[in-house]
RNA sequence: GGCCCUAUCGACUAGUUGGUUAGGUCGCAACUCUCUCAAGGUUGAAACACGAGUUCGAAUCUCGUUGGGGCUACCA
């Protein structure tokens, strides 16, 4: 069997979207899986539309996911512009690849599967007014274009003459009347279209002078020698024009697999995904952060602290599952049991709270050692006068509390600094006149205790106070007020442990004395 | 409007050759553990869009309806 070769082809016209990413993660799985080349391919023929800095927001997210293209981008990540050894399909970027496009499209003339138009945008516009108000619509296809300027209804010399003169032609592809085109999708089986339903659709534009969408697409992935198109399911309208091409360039040999992913969808009401979406319901739409000309940011999930080994878990499971009952899965494991079988045919819609879930589960396989780097380079100041044990011990006491490393300084702060203030309603509850007295009773047991120990203080500590009827909830959860400001959190001994003796009788004391 | 895709708990989904108490995960609720809050453990509520048809038997096959999504640009 050749070996596979699929693409991710997106336009550079914004930060790419999440749906998009899980689109080339499911390019790369398969890739990989199959021994193949997964190929990154800028797709700028939109002079238009285009934004500065997506192309390199394409390539570092993908980076960050681990999904690292074989081909198309070199090691500095720069878009490859020169034929190599490794890439030799250079330059991967469609604007510089204008003249090879020009050649096919004329060859699509020559053998009388396309013509030049030369009507201008305003006269369609207008044309889409007219029928519009006539509640029809205007196609432009083998019913209307012997009526329309063209080379199909032109006399020879007149289109001469204008390709000559006129800066501006297009050329569109001439669908075949009343054909039944039959498909197949590796997820959706098979499909059939009449061409009397489709319009002829313009290979080759006037006003930037570069071809569309559809016809580099195909030159291409032929090119390029695709072998599966996994790609939006926004793309299946057009996926009829795509296999005529194939045929009118006569490669239907050659003609790749096609695979339609179902859209993202909104977590509530309706629509796909869109980048409002996430800050209209607090969560990221993009992998990275990104920040627009405006100066508006939109949230990514790097930076909303997901680990990418989550993200990309979360993403590989809106769509697919391995059918069994596994849900974690690394990079490499999905390499392993990923398949285009298995994509779910419907709609996704995102939810937040399972991605928070998952990367909790991703946070909780991580080691110590690892969470506390993470932390410090969160908290490098206020973590800058302890050592990594003193850190580590912290990150252990409250690592299974936390979705992210983010919240680790809310949840064990009190470590790194003593209480300024105490929560009232924690004080209101707990800090009566009896308490009073008992805690310095507490303070000067806990002074001859060795080892100072989670164990050794939760054992003396709660014989102590059942021997004297003290209560535990009452002693314990005060002693957490005193320690930590706070009525909430981990083990009073496990914090004391941590702490240490002479902490902990400071902290005692200071609370006294703030208290009353 | 036209064309195409699609339809199982609130969400993600399993259920690939018709026979299951329709399973799992997130979320939710209760209970439990417990010095608090989490976490953990146990349990629970929760779905085959609707209508015909085929069949002894349909979530599963067929048709229709309805819902959802996409496309309908000299955007991708």
């Amino acid at each position: 069997m050749k070996q596979r070769r699929v693409r991710f082809a997106p336009s550079p016209t914004g930060p790419l979207h999440m749906g998009g990413v899980r689109t080339a993660l499911y390019n790369y799985l398969y890739a990989k899986q199959a021994g193949g080349k997964f190929i990154l391919r800028i797709e700028d023929t939109d002079s238009h539309r285009f934004v500065p800095g997506s192309e390199e927001y394409v390539i570092e997210s993908l980076h960050w996911c681990g999904i690292v293209p074989d081909e198309g981008v070199d090691k500095d990540g720069k878009i490859v512009e020169t034929p190599c050894a490794e890439h030799p399909h250079a330059p991967y970027r469609q604007s510089q690849r204008k003249h090879i496009y020009r050649k096919y499209a004329e060859q699509l003339v020559s053998t009388g599967n396309a013509y030049y138009a030369f009507d201008t945008p305003e006269e369609l516009d207008a044309l889409r007014k007219e029928a519009e108000a006539k509640k029809s619509s205007f196609t432009y296809n083998y019913h209307s274009r012997t009526s329309l300027k063209n080379s199909l209804t032109l006399p020879a010399e007149d289109v001469e003459r204008r390709l000559a003169q006129e800066s501006g032609w297009t050329i569109r592809f001439k669908i075949p009347e009343n054909r039944v085109v039959k498909m197949n999708d590796l997820i959706r089986g098979d499909i059939e279209v009449n061409t009397s339903t489709l319009d002829d659709k313009v290979l080759w534009k006037r006003t930037d002078e570069l071809p569309t969408y559809h016809l580099a697409n195909i030159v291409d992935d032929y090119l390029m020698e695709i072998t599966e198109v996994i790609r939006g399911e926004e793309w299946l309208p057009s996926l009829p024009l795509h296999y005529l091409l194939y045929e009118a360039f006569g490669w239907e040999e050659n003609r790749p697999q096609f695979a339609h992913l179902s859209l993202l969808l909104k977590p509530d009401g309706k629509g796909k995904l869109s980048k409002r979406d996430g800050d209209r319901l607090g969560f990221p739409v993009f992998p990275l952060q990104w920040t627009n000309e405006d100066g508006e940011i939109s949230h990514g999930y790097r930076e909303d602290g997901y680990f990418p080994e989550a993200f990309v878990n979360i993403l590989a499971f809106l769509g697919w599952n391995p059918g069994n009952e596994q849900e974690i899965f690394t990079l490499e494991e999905l390499i392993e049991v990923f398949s285009l079988e298995r994509v779910v045919k419907s709609g996704a819609r995102f939810n937040h709270d399972k991605a928070k879930w998952y990367n909790q589960e991703y946070l909780r396989r991580k080691s110590t050692k690892e969470l506390v780097k993470a932390f410090r380079a969160l908290e490098g100041e206020r973590l800058s006068a302890f050592d990594d044990n003193y850190i580590g011990a912290a990150v252990e006491l409250i690592k299974e509390r936390a979705y992210f490393v983010h919240e680790f300084w809310n949840l064990c702060g009190f470590l790194f600094e003593a209480p300024q203030e105490y929560d009232p309603s924690g004080v209101n509850k707990f800090w009566k006149d009896d308490i009073k007295g008992i805690i310095p009773q507490v303070a000067h047991f806990l002074e001859n205790m060795e080892p100072f120990s989670s164990n050794v203080i939760e054992e003396n500590l709660e014989n102590l106070i059942i021997t004297r009827s003290w209560g535990m909830g009452k002693v314990m959860n005060t002693l957490r007020l005193l320690l930590v400001g706070r009525s909430s959190g981990p083990g009073v001994a496990d914090i004391m442990e941590i702490l240490g003796k002479k902490e902990v009788l400071r902290r005692i004391s200071n609370a006294i004395a703030r208290l009353g």
